[in-house]
DNA sequence: TTGCATACATGCATTTACGCATGGCCAACA
DNA sequence: TGTTGGCCATGCGTAAATGCATGTATGCAA
């Protein structure tokens, strides 16, 4: 009576996931794998773990209690695997790294490429997301985030603080300096309801032109004219035809972090790559807290 | 970065193991397949977990820690395969009985023999084996042993008491009682140095003519007439041409249990066998107990 | 030394698992 | 009522994992 234990992890993927496709992407499999390894599961075990239905598999009380435990087998494979990782001594294989997709854009890009030509047999996976990866996981190695305090179960290092400003086309920030009793058009992310009030203090009167959940895009709609916007001063410096709106100062926000879990701290790969962001940031502080000198 | 759990269950074989073969045997593969599949695991982690010896394979630290991790899913495992099987109210699919040789050879067999007539869909395994299987790792559903008292993370309920006594052929056990002082031949058990007490009491002299670790050859050696024995009382039943020595009295011996892990106590499949082991046992309490009526 | 047993390594044939492509089902929507 | 997109099921060809057979090194015993 052996059982397989791939066959639960794919339970495990099936019941986190709902349905055969979900659970097949993230094996890395076809949803007909997992079909069938769930079938072969189900043989085995001489019962059935999900109803078939037509949205989806539906896990049955046997399979939720599988996927429990599968989830603590997972969470020792993830520790065993961090705690080999982080005592690998060698400068070669891979190595992940997460940052805001902003960040790399706009400022990692550089060092990514020299440290990829420093250490040619290190393969550096970058993931530019957004999303909080789960370092506990393993989603990645390494983290930069922008928040106040890093969580608490990794372990931090404070790269640098950082301020955001507002800023608008020249001929928007003009005309904004010229009257500021006048309506002023603004573009902001989703979160937020209306501009910054920092920038409501000198032009009491604005108007949304449109939200975006994408600063890039938000970024492209500013420098097309579609109204002022708030963004981090770190995009400032590639972005000259953007100029910053006159009387409001740059307001503090979270500072940047580069976070990895407890058991990758003895790691060289990840020791080589933190050094390396270390001395970036502090030779770029100013980027991240200062308005661009005006040209 | 996917890490195949099977892969994990493999170094844990051959950790526990050292040798590719005692690994294959484990997990019913060949020792290509273990090789095979340390070599792929060796390559994904990027280092070598062995060290290739003519003796065998030897686990380096990491491959320790990877088997220690694996004993841990692997105990994960068991616990979900056992609460699975505890909640299973079918009376059909595998049971595993364990108990010692001799009592299935002397006794259990017609009531095994009944058990699978009165319910033929169940599988019924019986591992006839004086080793103790670990019921917490899923060797056995229950088992029956000869103790004290249970193991302290077992639930178990007592069968019936027994004692034992001591035998031989009917010349030698005339001979021995119409001169008590002259030497009386014994066969006896490894792990014991001399005939036991009670009957030295009354037949001073003795004399070891051979050593046994193995009680049903010991029996076929007293049976043709190497020496007097010591036996369990169950035993004599079947065995009418050995008689009790005189003047000897049995002895109580350890009472006789049923175990299994509270993770199966609510499984209809184990009760049923534990009832019907119960039945049996209550009825044949006297041939565990008492000395045969002589014929 | 010469078997002999036990270990690992390697090449080849087969089985097994897998991915791909097709088809059916159901719901949402025009 | 047709259409689209999301599911799942099934059949077929391929690729990967496995088993078997052979070869080699080592240690033990006659």
């Amino acid at each position: 009576m052996q059982f397989n234990w791939d066959d639960m992890r794919t339970i495990l993927a099936l019941v986190r996931g709902g349905t055969l496709a979900a659970a097949a992407d993230d094996l890395s499999v076809t949803y007909t794998t997992v079909a069938r390894r769930v079938q072969r599961a189900e043989e085995q075990l001489g019962r059935a773990l999900f109803e078939r239905r037509p949205e989806g598999y539906l896990p049955m009380q046997e399979a939720c209690d599988l996927a429990a435990a599968a989830a603590r087998m997972e969470a020792e494979e993830h520790q065993i695997m961090r705690q080999l990782t982080g005592r690998d001594q060698s400068l070669s294989g891979p190595l992940v790294l997460t940052a805001p997709q902003l960040l790399i854009q706009s400022h990692l890009a550089p060092l990514i490429t020299g440290f990829c030509d420093q250490y040619p047999d290190i393969e550096l996976t970058v993931r530019a997301t957004n999303e909080i990866l789960d370092l506990t996981r393993r989603e990645a190695d390494l983290a930069i985030r922008i928040s106040a305090s890093p969580g608490d179960t990794l372990v931090g290092h404070r790269l640098c603080d950082q301020r955001n400003g507002c800023f608008a086309t020249p001929p928007l920030a003009a005309a904004a300096a010229a009257d500021p009793q006048a309506v002023l058009n603004w573009v902001v992310y989703t979160a937020y309801d209306s501009p910054p009030q920092s920038a409501q203090k000198h032009y009491p009167n604005f108007h949304i032109r449109a939200r975006f959940d994408d600063m890039s895009s938000m970024v492209a709609a500013a420098r097309a004219g579609l109204g002022a916007l708030r963004m981090p001063l770190f995009l400032a410096r590639d972005l000259p035809d953007l100029v910053p709106l006159p009387q409001v100062a740059p307001q503090d926000y979270a500072p940047i972090w580069v976070l990895s879990h407890r058991d990758l701290l003895q790691s060289k790969k990840a020791q080589v790559l933190k050094d390396a962001l270390r001395r970036y940031f502090r030779a770029h502080q100013s980027e991240f807290f200062d308005l661009p000198a005006q040209m």
